[in-house]
DNA sequence: TGTACATCAGTGAACGCGCGTTCACTGATGTAC
DNA sequence: TGTACATCAGTGAACGCGCGTTCACTGATGTAC
């Protein structure tokens, strides 16, 4: 196959981040391999290393990918849209293209103290928190109860309250007590 | 070695879900082999098929039994005083004995949908929202709030935003707006 | 603009390792008489 | 209560498999002249 170009090489790399991105929110960084991400990019498991040093430094890098984009749809969207969608069952049952705030917490929670990981997930978060705007750390309470219900509704995902977890904040949150 | 009586295998069994039980909650299901679950109740691991048909088998049990002992908690604690525990940097550290609801998410969420580990989990659920007793679906707005509060708390463990978390989620739910 | 050659993205096989599960075997336990 | 024997909890080695990572190699790309 020879050598790829500059440009198509930083596609490569981009489409691996992209699928990691995707696919650990999904499925959980460890359920994830280096092999099937870049299969992903319609590439072989040995060149991963040509791009990343290990697998822990993807996972950094895939964490504040998807606070990126997060930030970006935040940017275009008003709060009560997005608190819609949130606590949606949409949003439940597509963890992958979802918030990674709720999707990547535990992988997150569960890296050593040094993880690289863990700097753009707490970037994230204050960044999240700030755009719901609420007084004081009341952003964090707000951004607590919708995390906790996405991800109380995904595990209990196929019963009856899991829906009525979504409702139930969704008019919580809804109107702000103000 | 020879065979077991049946007091020292039921107690062996009960060994190995109980560190199911801590260990899953603290690193996740797939991060905590068959192995070591059987390391920790002084047995090797080949004997695990004769009490358990499947790892899945006993995620399933652990589940059921990390939220019998969380009920039994409940039962002897005051609403105010679990809240203050729920909400504290201990709890935060130390998932191994803290809330399955908090705990396990994560890994339930991620379990097929006919996975056994599911219902005890969404009964856990639903008990746990019973004994907070708050009016209507508000039990469920609380405890998703308590769930993301910790589990956010745990994804930013080491920054100054995790403190702020706990401590913003408690004086919120502290004292019942009605 | 052409030529010679060094660079390096990607390949594919291999490394050591641990996983969940199976199985032949052991020998004390539990039971039938 | 004592004896003969079937049961079965636990052992330890092995099964096939996939993991993260390494490495010798390929050959088109990028560059120096």
């Amino acid at each position: 196959m020879g050598r790829a170009t500059q440009a198509q090489a930083q596609q490569n790399r981009q489409q691996v981040v992209a699928a990691a991105a995707r696919l650990f929110r999904e499925r959980g960084v460890q359920a994830v391999s280096v092999a099937e991400l870049m299969a992903a990019a319609g590439l072989t498991h040995g060149g991963f290393y040509k791009q990343f040093p290990s697998k822990e430094a993807l996972v950094a890098e895939a964490t504040g990918q998807a606070f990126t984009e997060l930030g970006a749809r935040l940017a275009a969207t008003e709060r009560d849209t997005l608190l819609d969608y949130y606590l949606s069952p949409g949003h439940r049952d597509d963890a992958g293209t979802g918030c990674p705030t709720a999707g990547l917490a535990a992988d997150v929670a569960r890296e050593p103290a040094d993880s690289p990981a863990r700097a753009p997930y707490a970037n994230g978060v204050e960044g999240f928190a700030r755009w719901l705007g609420d007084d004081g750390d009341e952003d964090l309470v707000t951004l607590s109860t919708m995390v906790g219900a996405l991800l109380l509704a995904r595990a209990t995902a196929g019963t009856e309250v899991s829906d009525r977890i979504l409702a139930a904040a969704r008019e919580s949150l809804a109107t702000p007590k103000a």
